[in-house]
DNA sequence: TCAGGTATGTGCGCTATAACACGTATAGCG
DNA sequence: CGCTATACGTGTTATAGCGCACATACCTGA
């Protein structure tokens, strides 16, 4: 059964390319795992290798010292770490840190750059992609502005979700926190809210989303404004099917 | 005295480029005026034109309703506005909004496809000037979430009087607000007690940089990180030896 | 089996800002 | 010259989230 959902799983945006493209890129490619808490990039370095995630996910996380951490956005088998890479320039902005584990295609740059002079619409995907993640920081931005914490942790498990393959997860309160750039208290009782209404279920940072359709009523439409931004412009992530699968597993 | 001033400004990008690339550029542009308010593009709909401005200054402005609008960035003759072209794609996830009156060079959007053919110099700064801008919407987001209103409120105004070119410009305590995504009341009282310590001075809508030092003190880090990472890729803009002419005159 | 680390629950006082409301002053127009 | 819209000043109440502190529950390994 596993083993069905794993090979299921593939990273969007290389499913994305022809075929052609497609095999060039993987044969430059090898397949690494993503473990839990490792940074990939930190904040404002120059990073070496790219990854194009095929389950589990990574976050952007931007540091203003002497604040908290606050997360700009996910990226997971829809997007790609290191899309700055198009631009000529690899860099990232913000620190990248491996949320939730899983597998993941990886290229270094150099290697890259030779790709992408033979891809056309691998430049092309990559530039859209970027765009996208242009489009999520505006948001993040603003919701993390105006919108309240349980609207924004709700949005925030809802993403997660997507990413993980998983009705369950692992986080706890405090990476949360720092996640959404609150204290952890706050987090704590949030989460608690959300729990006595049955919406998630957690027990020392094994979180299990439990109404989904009630989360998405208490999150901000924030959340649907990413994934139609997604889709605009690279169409539908291979979400839904991966979901149907998980809800007849998940139910044993 | 004032055409002298003219005559030195700029745009910095089109500065930056090799002679013959910088003609081809001009030779596809014409001279427009940046209308104090004028709505140059709308959140998420497409652009026919870019602009490259000289003087005065634009705000991307990102909306997010029912909420107030909140201003990410600021383009003024270190920039550019529709950069996001590079990508192929003739969108820019924000409102874009004349906030100081000046001189652009405008470009359409096909001619300026045809020109990046030609001028891989072009290609390349405008890559940069889009991952600074990336940088910028990171800041901004950590900005607005973790600053508190007076700090935020001074990085603004410097950031304006930089791109200004003059040590007085028009903004409303209303307009100001609507920039920083809080009240206009809240606006009224942190500008008062500026005026009080003699850091401004400000009269329906006027507002006059009178001690700029004192200003970079209460503003937050932002300001000087956001000059940092424009110099680290495209080098010292032009700002300063306007200062220097600006100080020349600014006392009569 | 006990210690110590990790995860979560809870409380208290404080501050910034929201929402709302109303008062005052200035510019510019008829 | 006076009207009116615009810009600015001020106050009152409510609340979300902060900082800090401490209590409880659970896991893990010596």
């Amino acid at each position: 059964m596993s083993t069905c959902v794993e090979s299921n799983i593939t990273n969007h945006l290389i499913e994305h390319l022809p075929e052609q493209e497609r095999l060039l890129l993987l044969s430059h490619c090898e397949l690494v795992v993503l473990q839990f808490g490792t940074v990939l990039c930190e904040h404002n370095e120059g990073y070496s290798y790219l990854y194009f995630p095929m389950s589990g996910f990574i976050s952007l996380v931007t540091k203003l010292p002497p604040h908290k951490p606050l997360e700009m956005g996910v990226i997971g088998n829809e997007g790609m770490l290191g899309v700055t890479m198009v631009l000529g320039l690899p860099t990232v902005p913000m620190q990248a840190v491996v949320q939730g584990k899983g597998t993941a295609w990886r290229i270094g740059v150099g290697e890259l750059q030779q790709v992408l002079q033979q891809c056309p619409q691998l430049r092309s995907t990559l530039m859209q992609y970027l765009f996208i993640l242009m489009q999520q920081l505006s948001i993040s931005a603003a919701c993390a502005h105006f919108h309240e914490l349980d609207q924004r942790l709700a949005r925030w498990l809802l993403m997660s979700q997507d990413r993980a393959h998983s009705n369950e997860f692992h986080l706890t309160h405090q990476f949360l926190a720092d996640m959404l750039g609150v204290r952890r208290s706050g987090v704590t009782v949030a989460a608690g809210v959300m729990q006595q209404n049955n919406l998630i279920q957690y027990s020392r940072g094994k979180i299990n989303i439990t109404n989904r359709n009630a989360l998405e009523k208490v999150s901000c439409t924030c959340y649907q404004k990413s994934l139609d931004d997604y889709k605009r412009l690279l169409g539908q992530p291979s979400r839904d099917s991966e979901r149907r699968l998980l809800t007849e597993q998940g139910t044993p």
